[in-house]
DNA sequence: TATACTCAAAAGTCAAAGATAGTCAAAATC
DNA sequence: GATTTTGACTATCTTTGACTTTTGAGTATA
């Protein structure tokens, strides 16, 4: 089942190039499942490490909007540094992969500036350790594949 | 609905050079709405924290002025908006802190994206929840303020 | 004339009801 | 054992309407 939602979405998706909205439970209600499974679906296989920008608004007129984010030519180096970055990273580390980015024009300077401000231990110094180096990995990550819109 | 009756304002204000003068009765007939539904958009989206002024008057011959404020600075604004933020801050707000200052030109579109995916609960969702706003607050600060070096 | 009273025409407030989406863990399935 | 399916519960946003407040114009009165 979640295959078949799966599919359908990114055939939604290919259809209107790249970007589309739906209503969950309209969704729901079509594929004659439960809501959630919708949204375990988006969870699951829209994912940002897969290229995938989701948000959504609830209420009333409420959606999920999901977007395909552009892997082609300076995205592919991206994602590829992206990828081998692993789940953890120690504030070092981080600002090597940004002055890296940096050199080689994948981010302007002003970019850097804003990645470092964000990765920095000043700001996330109060958050335990185990957790610190992944929040940061993921920070870092989440921050450079918005970029491939 | 309301999203309807925001852009049909935002249109207005565009068209008259920044500044408009309406009648919530008119204008919910015009929209077949009940007037206090023209209070919750103005309440909602046309606040100052997005950059409008609103004022009003009761009475025979009332009306709702909405302006939409000029920024001159804006290194000046940044400052005092940064100043402004407190130590706790919802996604949400965040997001609609970066609306502006992409909107005002203080920052660009690709910064802006860059912003969003560093505050969003799709990345510090983990944190726990008082300390997660607070945290978020925190980061937002330190970004926007790395751009005045 | 100057002041006070009355009334209708605005806009404001607030909370209940309605409409969506999100979360989480148990149960089912692979 | 891992992944998927379900559903009860929660969170958030919007719509609606009854009730309140403010204002100005007209009218009555000293």
């Amino acid at each position: 089942m979640s295959d078949i939602i799966e599919a359908f979405i990114k055939q939604m998706i290919n259809d209107t190039d790249g970007s589309i909205e739906i209503q969950r439970n309209e969704l729901a209600s079509q594929f004659k499942c439960v809501p959630s499974q919708i949204n375990y679906v988006i969870d699951t296989r829209f994912t940002t490490e897969r290229g995938y920008y989701v948000e959504s608004r609830r209420g009333g007129g409420g959606h999920i909007k999901i977007r395909r984010v552009n892997i082609s030519r300076p995205g592919n180096y991206l994602m590829h540094i992206v990828s081998s970055m692993g789940d953890s990273i120690s504030q070092q580390s981080a600002e090597v992969f940004i002055n890296n980015f940096v050199d080689y024009e994948v981010i302007s300077v002003r970019e850097g500036l804003i990645l470092r401000a964000a990765i920095s231990d000043k700001v996330l110094g109060f958050v335990p350790m185990p957790d610190r180096d992944m929040l940061r990995a993921s920070m870092l990550k989440h921050m450079m594949m918005s970029l491939l819109v």
